[in-house]
DNA sequence: GGAGTGATACTCGGATATCTGGTGTCCGAGTTTTCGCGG
DNA sequence: CCGCGAAAACTCGGACACCAGATATCCGAGTATCACTCC
């Protein structure tokens, strides 16, 4: 899996704890994570593309949470950027080498890919059942008061500029 | 996701269904999945390396299964051919930046990665739930009765010489 | 003081190089079979 | 007919090229801001 989709969420996570429909450019974005800010840009605009985030141009302008925090999934922003198709991909095998028979004789998924599927579907299940939000209440939960603070009076100077 | 999983898994269910302590070369499997057979039999040797395959060399020998069907899982399989490792790697991006803090801040796990490891145990739950003796069934179930006949007489024709 | 206007600085967006890991292939080491030979 | 032995054929196993997708980067198009000017 891509690195990308590491750095989508937490740039997901630090925009939620944004005031009001403030944004914030890609650059900031890279340099709160310590991330090369052209490669992020990259993914954040995958993660606009996707409508998961909103961009604005211009001064002042950057990323935002396109929809409340709450009503954004951790699978809707994985798929933003890896995209949504699954990781297993069905070659269908089975209707090549000298077995090979008629379109006709195979009506139903084989069973390699339908049990590939139903794994597939319950991480997906997995990851939908998380949202952005609850990704911000357990940072607050578990985040020492130290780095907590340390975050806060970043982003205030950052916006406050 | 390697395709190699998808290979690894038919050959298994073919070896399934070989009588007694028979073994296939890896060439004979290829020419039946109509696969390179270079490249398959790099996965089947990473599947014996496993423990999932028993590899006898010389003449008559090939691949047989190491363990009763039903005692080799989905996820065994994938995890001999695409590695143990989770999809997602936790990169601690949250160490990084001008909030950076002392090892000693971080004591839990962070929530991404949690989340993402969360499904990731779900995904390897679904495959471990699922074993190549009920892939074997299923595809007794589904396959129609000219594939089935096709696939047997192949059998009998290569275990035959 | 307020509105208009031009310049400016900043932002995103897509097009462009680079590189690691999967994809594909090959030949050598080792084992089993088998054929021939001798008893 | 049976046992022995050497040769042969077959098998796996790891080492060697190749290519696509992820990684990383840059510059151009467009926009909001801001300062300046004029009324």
């Amino acid at each position: 899996m891509s690195d990308g989709v590491e750095w989508g969420l937490h740039c997901a996570v630090l925009l939620a704890f944004l005031p009001g429909g403030a944004a914030l450019p890609a650059g900031r974005l890279a340099e709160y994570h310590g991330v090369p800010a052209a490669y992020l840009a990259k993914h954040l605009q995958a993660m606009a593309r996707a409508g998961v985030l909103e961009s604005r141009p211009g001064a002042g302008g950057g990323y935002r949470l396109a929809r409340p925090a709450s009503e954004i999934t951790v699978l809707d922003v994985v798929e933003a950027i890896d995209g949504p198709d699954s990781a297993f991909r069905c070659s269908e095998i089975r209707r090549r080498g000298p077995t090979a028979s008629a379109a006709a004789e195979y009506r139903v998924p084989c069973a390699v890919h339908r049990t590939m599927q139903r794994a597939d579907d319950a991480w997906r299940d997995s990851l939908r059942a998380t949202t952005v939000a609850d990704l911000t209440e357990m940072v607050v939960t578990d985040a020492s008061d130290v780095v907590l603070r340390k975050g806060g009076r970043w982003l205030e100077e950052v916006l406050g500029r």
